[in-house]
DNA sequence: CAGCTGACGCCAT
DNA sequence: TATGGCGCCAGCT
């Protein structure tokens, strides 16, 4: 795992309860502003073991991104679940309010 | 070394 | 709002 990956998780660890993150939020402030790909890309490889919130990460539009695996839907589903869980409301649209509850450094 | 892929973002329509 | 197209980039093959 690459030197970018382990920046990824390191930032995700510092997101608290409640609150979340955008993926092209966090490649800028890797210092990669157009690597928001691989931002997901780095989420998709967590370490077993490794704490880290993953289900606090989300689309510059406020919605869960879709995953492309065959388990994809069960997975979204989980995220939600846990956003709700820490007070995150969803709207009709699927989609969350950023102003509200994304975070800024 | 040369593609390929995808938990993205932005802009035009 | 909702789509569609395209650029980008780290890792994998």
């Amino acid at each position: 795992m690459g030197d970018f990956f382990k920046r990824v998780h390191e930032i995700v660890k510092m997101i608290p309860p409640g609150a979340v993150m955008t993926y092209g939020q966090i490649a800028k402030i890797i210092g990669n502003p157009k690597a928001s790909r691989a931002v997901g890309y780095a989420l998709r490889s967590v370490p077993e073991g490794v704490e880290l919130p993953w289900h606090r990460v989300v689309n510059a539009k406020g919605e869960i991104s879709t995953r492309r695996t065959f388990q994809g839907d069960e997975d979204k589903l989980l995220q939600r679940i846990l956003l709700e869980s820490e007070g995150v409301i969803f709207q009709k649209s699927n989609r969350i309010d950023l102003k509200r509850y994304q975070m800024f450094f």
